[in-house]
DNA sequence: ATTTTAGTTGAGAATGAGTCGCAATTAAAA
DNA sequence: TTTTAATTGCGACTCATTCTCAACTAAAAT
């Protein structure tokens, strides 16, 4: 069965490094929400459930699961950089509301296709894409 | 008429603020050619043509340009910010390679209605909205 | 014309996210 | 048991960006 776990360790071999118990509390604490988090939080987490775990550690280890292909990096808000899961989590962009902060998923077949299609139409091989849309959420406009 | 300078002009007006040498220094420059720029790029740039204004000045001026609509922040790429204009060019979103830094531009009608439609869905009033798509670009892809 | 008032600037100090060097630690391999 | 190589935490460091503050405009008020 492949696991999140299986995944990670099978990367880290690759490269010829070890699941330490830091890098699993790390990954373990990743995959506890279903959230975005950023690096702040995920120390903190771990402090409280009395894992401590230094930053440079945390910092070394988000690399390795990007690799892996675990998370990635979903957006930048406020000059904090947010993860996401990939493991167990279909593909999706987001509407970020500048006021309250929340975060609203959303996934668009036919926006994929296009951007499928503008890729190829400039012979262009594309990794990743981003597609973010900054602006006030419901609650917030009625609000206002 | 209107022109980039009476645009800023009225819009620094509405905040009491004024439009010194250093800020028309700034603004000029900014628009003394068609590409993305990064502050330190901007910064030289303005070194090299004699006007030695500091990057506190230009750290400041910046987001007076991008709230008087003029320039926008397009992407970030190895953490530093590039801008590039809005006045006197169409909205466009960023194809981006990752192995030779090329930024090709490109604009679909189609992506942005549905943009607008999902955003309409979940009653999202959308300020801003940023598609970049990472990947090789025709020439980096047929050198691999 | 002179004074007030309020915005502006540059220099450098301060901040803060992220990185790095290193000595001590761990664990697998020999 | 020894060797070897990866790992960790700590604190120093970097580098972009922001802030502080004293000196400097320039327009408005007197």
């Amino acid at each position: 069965m492949i696991t999140k776990e299986s995944i990670f360790e099978s990367h880290l071999k690759t490269k010829g490094l070890k699941l330490t118990p830091q890098r699993k509390a790390i990954l373990e604490e990743v995959f506890a929400s279903h959230e975005h988090f950023d690096i702040e939080e995920l120390f903190a987490n771990l402090r409280n459930k009395g894992k401590r775990i230094s930053r440079a550690t945390i910092y070394r280890t988000l690399p390795l699961l990007v690799e892996s292909n675990l998370i990635k990096e979903a957006f930048r808000y406020q000059d904090k950089v947010s993860y996401e899961h990939i493991f167990g989590h279909g593909h999706h962009d987001h509407l970020l509301c500048i006021k309250c902060g929340r975060i609203i998923e959303f996934m668009d077949e036919k926006i994929e296709e296009l951007q499928e299609a503008v890729c190829k139409k400039y012979g262009f091989k594309p990794t990743e894409h981003r597609l973010g849309i900054k602006g006030y959420c419901k609650k917030c406009i009625s609000h206002e």
